[in-house]
DNA sequence: TGTACATCAGTGAACGCGCGTTCACTGATGTAC
DNA sequence: TGTACATCAGTGAACGCGCGTTCACTGATGTAC
């Protein structure tokens, strides 16, 4: 990186740029090469082989462009965080509405079990714990930036530290709603999304009048 | 095991049980060493080579006693499975006091904080799917046990149909619960661990309240 | 009693495989003069 | 204009490793007669 921008003097800026958006390009199509062979296969399947394959290229050339393995996934997760992320500050702007709350709890759930190689790649790194600190530290930030926008949407009532909390209880219930009957024996994938998204729904309002009478 | 009873029909029957005995124990000692190792390494570090120098065995023993990995690992998360289950049924049996919900939620979740290898071992089993169809249905009969205690605990009061549903509800947020902050960034292990017993006890009033009115 | 045999726990070394990553190299393209 | 050089995307093949599992074998112990 450092090393792109110290550039030989006397070359043209506007091919440096050309380059420059190439090298992103390529590097975005990389990306999604990954974010696809993700969701074809357990997070255990996931090679830089097949990446490589699925994205056309070979996989010496991922290595110009991601450090190692980890760098790669968490981009590719970073992907559907912001997504999601997105999509619930989209709920709690439109805001005031009676019921938000659990129409974002059910958002939420549907969006990571239609995209479930999010999840799966989310609860590989909460329970690996062998990440580098400045991939910890983008996760982290994608968290908080999550869990701001479940507190927009428990509205400002009640004291900050109370929000948070609530906050808290609903991203790690909804998580676990997730986990849990993902592999639901004997039900079909689609009354296992039903499920979800009772349980999502009952969870949420749970904790909304539970943080209103505390 | 079928082989081992069709003895030959003049072998003693006194030797044939401490046989019998004997192996049982060598099995034992060989979960026991697997219990271990998962204690002190990811799962994905976790290798039959580890578990037999844990046990003092070779590697070449342990397929004696399993036919494969996979069945390892399940027998042993499912003696740690057995303890909670056990300590539920004992606080769902001392019954009718309030807030045995909660002491209950709260000690699922200080166990699965304490032995945290049963806990990474569940959500490894509950996200990877390609166990064979005899290990999977081990796991379903724990997890219908389990919320079989819940069901106690919530108390006879709805509908059964209510009355699983809150169980559910529950039991997938408490491992959301586990999962969402046990690498919670930047706090003590003491601290995290009280943060998530604080969460389990909210969500189990929240939930009992919610499904009282339902 | 002695001896040939059956059983079975247990092992060390190997097999075959796929992984993350690196290396030496090619070829296209822009630059210096 | 031509020519020598620098830059850099991209690659095929290899490196070194550790994995799950298997195999041929040993040695102890009980059995048959």
């Amino acid at each position: 990186m450092a090393k792109d921008t110290v550039q030989s003097p006397k070359r043209g800026k506007t091919i440096d740029l050309l380059r420059e958006k190439e090298r992103a390009a390529r590097r975005s199509l990389i990306v999604d090469a990954a974010e696809r062979v993700f969701a074809a296969r357990s997070f255990g399947e996931v090679t830089m082989r097949h990446i490589a394959r699925e994205a056309g290229v070979s996989p010496a050339l991922i290595y110009r462009h991601f450090p190692d393995q980890q760098s790669l996934f968490v981009e590719a997760f970073l992907r559907g965080a912001d997504v999601i992320i997105g999509e619930l500050g989209r709920i709690a702007a439109k805001a005031g509405a009676n019921g938000a709350l659990e129409d974002a709890a059910e958002r939420f759930v549907r969006y990571l079990c239609d995209n479930d190689q999010y999840f799966r790649m989310m609860t590989h790194f909460m329970l690996d714990g062998s990440l580098g600190p400045g991939l910890v530290e983008r996760l982290n930030a994608a968290e908080r930036a999550l869990l701001d926008r479940f507190d927009e949407l428990f509205g400002a009532a009640w004291k900050k530290r109370t929000t948070r909390l609530a906050s808290h209880a609903l991203f790690a219930a909804l998580n676990g709603v997730l986990i849990t009957f993902r592999n639901y024996p004997g039900r079909s994938p689609r009354e296992v999304r039903r499920h979800m998204r009772t349980l999502a729904r009952m969870l949420a309002s749970a904790l909304r009048d539970s943080a209103r009478k505390a």
